[in-house]
DNA sequence: ACCTGAACACCGTTCAAGT
DNA sequence: ACCTGAACACCGTTCAAGT
């Protein structure tokens, strides 16, 4: 709209890698990452959707180049965590570096989807997963148990669990309906959800990974790594 | 293209939400999630694509389907299984299970990914539940450990374990590359690659999710479920 | 060097119309 | 009741062309 009138000293500068990626990780913060279109994401900076295809290959390019400074921020993140050293303590040092990564994730609730389509993993992620690997060395793991363990923690290791279900959307769920038609069916799951109530106010990452199931899933990992560990 | 000359028995009678589910999962069996669409269903049962909206509201309701339709798959196949009960071995009875399922998902790759996209549990998902949640009951639990159990498991509760990275793709793959470049600033992951060679041949649902590592994470959280089942 | 307009080959979907 | 043709509103992307 207002592109000659006002030089608004960033919209000079002319586009970037860099700033693409940028805009990107905010439309998709504002707008959800349905919303993540060349052509929206070309408004977004000021220009037509094909000037993107002079800084970036294509659309997996730019969600690849998202994965990259989401865990870039990671990455800062806990480079600055004084916490206790892995030799000392291993499984409280990679707790709270996991929990700082999902502190980041937490901000930006559509990164879990993105990175899981993701086929390669991004330098960052490499780097991330190197000083992870680090932690279990300096803790006393083989390289096998290390590894193995890698793979047990799963997305886990990045600061969220793809939950297989969305709790809300009362009017599509067909579980709730469900239960109530054929409550006698299902006496385990009537007996639990009358028990527990399972409508924990704080979904934290948009599915029912909130913050309380995602650390007993975590700390029933670790300390059954720890087990391992001490056994060997 | 023969369709007026030989009434072939099946394309004679009328199209039905199941024949259409039934083409969709042989559909992406074999050639894969992205040929899914609705033109090529259509082209499949032998009708234009339109048509389909006769039998099924959109495509959502095609994918909402198909899972419905492997799970009951996985159902009918655990329904069959006779291992031990599950008050003298929870964890068995749980654990065939669970690996019974994973063999109706291996029969269809491309499911896991569309299961993590439903947004709602299908009928068939909160009877399977419903058998996981007896064993854990006659197994002695808590509804309260029982829910902590089941988001533990996660996806792994239903044989799968969607791990972040494909190994494959060399050429795509900027990991590779990476740990050539960098070795000296990745001492651990070249350090753990070297010694056990991550070269599985047999990555068999596609990603890094080789049966092995499955089976060591699904026993690592069922271990640690039975010891928090004994300490309470 | 950087950006654009027009166009292509796909999507899912609506709607009025055919039998 | 069941199916269709034409059309719409979107995608990502190519390519020749502008400055």
């Amino acid at each position: 709209m207002t592109t000659e009138s006002e030089p608004r000293t960033e919209s000079r500068i002319p586009l970037s890698k860099e700033r693409v990626l940028r805009a990107a990780v905010e439309l998709a913060d504002r707008a959800g990452l349905e919303s993540l279109t060349m052509r929206n994401l070309a408004h977004e900076v000021g220009v037509e959707a094909m000037s993107l295809y002079y800084h970036v290959a294509n659309k997996e390019a730019v969600l690849d180049g998202v994965v990259d400074v989401i865990v870039g921020e990671i990455n800062e993140v806990v480079g600055s965590i004084d916490g206790p050293t892995p030799e000392d303590d291993w499984k409280s040092a990679l707790r709270v570096r996991i929990l700082a990564a999902r502190d980041v994730m937490l901000a930006h609730p559509w990164a879990p989807d993105v990175i899981e389509q993701r086929t390669h993993m991004s330098p960052a992620i490499v780097l991330y997963f190197e000083g992870l690997l680090g932690i279990f060395r300096e803790g006393g793991f083989s390289y096998d148990l290390a590894h193995h363990a890698m793979h047990a923690l799963g997305s886990k290791a990045l600061g969220f669990s793809q939950e297989l279900f969305n709790p809300g959307n009362e009017e599509s769920d067909q579980s709730g309906e469900m239960l109530e038609q054929f409550a006698e069916q299902l006496p385990h799951l009537t007996g639990m959800l009358m028990e527990i109530g399972h409508d924990d106010p704080d979904s934290t990452l948009g599915w029912c990974d909130d913050q309380a199931e995602f650390e007993f899933s975590l700390d029933l990992l670790l300390d059954g790594l720890d087990r391992l560990l001490h056994a060997a």
